[in-house]
RNA sequence: UCCCUGAUAGCUCAGCUGGUAGAGCGGGUGACUGUUAAUCACCAUGUCCGUGGUUCGAGUCCACGUCAGGGAGCCA
């Protein structure tokens, strides 16, 4: 019986070798040598018929840039009844010989012994996705249909390479990935208008003696919203684990139209602990030239078409970041050389107010020619929890500021002194009663942390040298659309 | 939420100072000795976003609505 099973086992693994299934990045990449029986499964960009009564397919399956090209010679049973119907979209299995092409176009072809419709479209007229170029305000009115496109198929394998990138670095550096919740109680984020979570009936709610309505009953026992950001709850895992990292979905309600937000977005929040400032900006400088390296040696294919289509500039702006050392500048310094600038300003540059896009781009692109880390920012227009600086007015925040952008990383030394923290909440009217486990890290075991965020999709957009998040993440999800 | 711009064939767009619509690509048919978003010939394409209004007559002018894009604010 182990006989008969590992003769069997033989003639499969024999038949698999006759007709190895490779993808069209094994095809092309000379991993899989000439003269190998393959099959080759994936959709048909475009058809060209040759003169010589045959007909070339070019196959795309996602695995790379190119499409693998088939040539399906007329002699096939189903040449007239099915290759002759292919169109773009259509799906093929093509088994056949991998020889070298006789073609200019590209180095290998498939010479294919058969040709398998599994499946042809219904309505060539009016399948949306053509052998042409789409505007990507059209394309995202068909998003289900745009990753068989060469930019969204593009998009996808980099935003792919980013994300595997991310966890890689920070795994290389011994950070532990931690998934903060998504539902969230607390209702006292401040980071922004949040969506609601209940299971309450909306034409029938249950109302508190006062009249109001009465979360108690909801499944929770209270409100609930999506979570704004994973900070507060990754500082706790902070302060046990040292070094730790959130990568998952956030939300944010805001009635945001424009091409930088999302009302669903990925967002990126590492912490440290034992850690000040300056250890903050430089994890974020390695961190962005990492994953930006990463990009320029595993995706070349996808970034070139980006340099053709979307931004001359998607590579050189990469390799120019990665080749450069970052500048750190004082925010009050930073705010005096945009005075001094004599630069014609929308708004003029202040201290005690926030820095403009037009203002940290001034700074990266034209002061220094690199980017920039910004620190030391007014305690006023920054968040509760930044750490304050001895001179009572500034408090330990950096941006990092990029070439082309802008603001790229947001991040912050955290108070871990518990009067100065509570003496902050008092300031900003937050009651400190909501913040009872967070305050509780300010009194067992406290010590220096910091972190920064980044929203996924921005370096996304960044890298790939879109114009509009929209087209950085699969589904975009923005105030009155939610289709697909 | 505010400001600006736009909506014409399956897609990209043209259509002047009002006179009921065109081009390229795509699709169909045919031709062609390996093509590269093939080429050539022929064929078919339309609630001109919706609802009102002005006018002898509206794709074109006006009002409202819907949707989309860009900018601002908010922010990641």
């Amino acid at each position: 019986m182990r006989r008969a099973a590992r003769r069997c086992a033989r003639t499969l693994s024999s038949r698999v070798k006759a007709m190895q299934v490779v993808s069209a990045k094994q095809a092309l990449s000379g991993q899989v040598p000439v003269g190998t029986e393959v099959t080759v499964r994936g959709w048909i960009r475009t058809r060209r018929d040759s003169k010589a009564g045959l007909s070339f397919l070019a196959v795309s399956d996602g695995s790379c840039f190119d499409a693998l090209q088939v040539v399906a010679p007329g002699e096939l049973a189903n040449y007239a009844s099915e290759v002759l119907k292919l169109t773009s979209g259509a799906s093929v299995e093509c088994s056949g010989t991998l020889v070298q092409s006789q073609g200019k176009g590209q180095s290998v072809e498939v010479q294919a012994k058969s040709v398998v419709v599994h499946g042809l479209v219904d309505d060539p007229e009016t399948y949306p996705i053509q052998p042409k170029q789409h505007s990507l305000e059209f394309l995202r009115e068909v998003a289900h249909l745009r990753p068989r496109t060469n930019t969204f198929g593009a998009v996808t394998r980099v935003r792919h390479c980013m994300a595997m990138a991310i966890h890689r670095f920070f795994h290389e550096r011994g950070f532990v990935w931690v998934n903060t919740p998504i539902i969230t109680a607390s209702d006292a984020e401040g980071a922004g208008q949040m969506f609601r979570v209940s299971t309450l009936d909306l034409a029938n709610l249950p109302r508190t003696p006062e009249g109001k309505i009465d979360f108690a009953k909801d499944f929770f026992g209270k409100e609930a919203f999506l979570t704004v950001s994973g900070q507060l709850n990754v500082e706790a895992y902070c302060l046990a684990l040292s070094k730790v990292y959130t990568f998952g979905p956030t939300f944010r309600a805001e009635n945001s139209n424009t091409t930088r937000h999302l009302a669903e977005f990925w967002m990126i929040e590492p912490e440290i602990a034992f850690a000040d400032l300056a250890a903050d900006a430089q994890l974020a400088e390695d961190f962005l030239k990492y994953v930006f390296t990463a990009v320029l040696q595993e995706r070349q294919d996808d970034l070139k078409f980006f340099v053709e289509r979307q931004d001359k500039a998607a590579i050189t702006r990469l390799e120019a970041l990665v080749g450069s050392s970052f500048e750190r500048l004082d925010y009050g310094e930073a705010v005096k050389i945009l005075e001094k600038s004599g630069q014609k300003f929308e708004f003029l540059p202040r201290w005690g107010q926030d820095l403009q896009t037009e203002h940290e781009r001034y700074l990266t692109e034209k002061h220094v020619g690199r980017p920039v880390v910004v620190m030391n920012y007014p305690k006023d227009i920054k968040a509760f929890y930044m750490r304050q600086n001895d001179d009572g007015k500034t408090v330990a925040a950096m941006d990092v500021l990029a070439p082309g952008i802008g603001e790229i990383i947001g991040g912050s030394q955290r108070e871990e002194r518990l009067p100065l923290l509570d003496q902050r909440l008092r300031e900003l009217k937050l009651d400190p009663a909501h913040y009872g486990w967070y305050r509780d890290l300010r009194r067992y075991g406290s010590v220096p942390h910091a972190g920064f965020g980044l929203g996924f999709e921005r370096l996304v957009v960044y890298v790939c040298g879109l114009a509009n998040i929209r087209d950085a993440i699969p589904y975009p999800r923005v105030p009155g659309a939610a289709a697909f």
